[in-house]
DNA sequence: CTTGATGCAAATGGTTTGCATGTTT
DNA sequence: AAACATGCAAACCATTTGCATCAAG
C-alpha cells in the first residue's frame, strides 16, 4: 500500500487545529485533542475511522469508538478534517490543509495522490463547459496504475 | 432530481442483455429477466437497489430483495451492469452500455451526467503524466452546479 | 452550574450469507 | 439428475443514536 507525491501541512501544529475547534464553538476535550494528535503523527495517510480509533485506544483506553465518530464529524464541520470515500470500504479522513485528490488502481489497490495541476485542468474544463465548480479533495478516480497496466495491458471490458 | 444529457443505449433489447447473461454462463431466470426489464423500462436513471427491488416487487411479489442484490452482482460480473456510488447513500446501477461519469452538486444534490469529452481530456492527462488508465463510468465528481453557484457564489470552506 | 461531550449499549441501514427448497439446463 | 438460483432469516459491518453521567466553559 504505497503512496506517491506527499506534500505540505508540515507546518500544522496542534494549537492551530485546536484553535479552529474553538472558533467553531466546540469544546476542547482530551478525545478531540487525541484525534488531532493522531493526524499530526500519522502524516500523509488516510486512516479509516477504525484504524484511528484503535491507535487512539492504545494511548487513551477509554475513548470509545462512537466518540471518535462524533469527533470526526465535528472536526469535519469545523473545517479541520475532510472525509474521503476511497473505494467501497469505510470512510477515511485527512487534514483539510492537506488537499489532494485520489486515483485508486482497481487491480492492485494502490492509492495515488494526484498532483494539483491535473485536477486543476479538469476543474477549468468543468467550469467553462458546464458551469460546475469542482470541490477540491473530493474526487476519487478509478482505473489502472502504471505498473498494473504494463503487466497486463488490455483493460477488461469483460 | 433532474438529469442532464442523456444518451444512447436506446438500441438495447432484452434479448441482447439475456444473451450476455448466457455468455457469462449464468442461468436465465424470471428474477434476472425482471431486473433487466426494469433497466430497459426506466431508461436514463440510476435506480438504487431498494428502488429497483420495490419496482420489481410490484410485478413479481415474491422476488426477494436479496435476490435482487445477488443478481445485480452477477449482472455486474457479466459486464451488463455497472455499479456507481453517487454520494454516501446506497449504491445504484446502470446499463454498462450507457457509459457516463457523474457530477453531484453538494448543495442541491442534482446529478449531472458528464459529456464524454470532458472526462476524455482528463483521461489523456492522467495517461501522459502518471501512466494511469482511467476507467470509464466510475468517476463521481463533487462540487456546485451552475444554478447553485449563481445563487450563492462563494464556496464554503467552513 | 449549564451546556455540551462521553461511555456504553442498543438501533440503524445497506448489504451479504447459510441453508433448505425450488428451478434451469 | 446436477448445478445453480431463490426465499427467508439471520449475520454483518460501518455508522448513528438514546440516555444517564461527566467534564469544559
Amino acid at each position: 500500500m504505497s503512496t506517491k507525491t506527499d506534500h505540505r501541512h508540515d507546518d500544522m501544529t496542534l494549537d492551530e487545529l485546536v484553535d479552529a475547534l474553538r472558533r467553531d464553538g466546540s469544546r476542547v476535550t482530551t478525545a478531540r485533542r487525541a484525534v488531532l494528535e493522531e493526524f499530526l503523527h500519522c502524516r500523509e495517510q488516510h486512516p479509516s475511522v477504525e484504524e484511528l480509533a484503535e491507535r487512539i485506544h492504545r494511548r487513551y483506553p477509554d475513548i470509545h469508538l462512537s466518540t471518535v465518530y462524533r469527533n470526526l464529524g465535528r472536526l469535519e464541520e469545523a473545517g479541520v478534517l475532510a472525509r474521503v470515500r476511497v473505494g467501497d470500504g469505510p470512510a477515511s479522513y485527512h487534514l483539510s490543509t492537506d488537499v489532494h485528490d485520489h486515483a485508486v488502481c482497481e487491480r492492485c489497490g494502490v492509492v495515488l495522490h494526484l498532483p494539483p495541476q491535473v485536477m486543476a485542468e479538469l476543474a477549468e474544463l468543468l467550469d467553462v463547459e458546464l458551469g460546475f465548480v469542482l470541490s477540491p479533495s473530493h474526487v476519487t478516480l478509478r482505473g489502472a496504475c502504471d505498473s498494473c497496466r504494463r503487466r497486463q495491458p488490455t483493460l477488461k471490458t469483460k
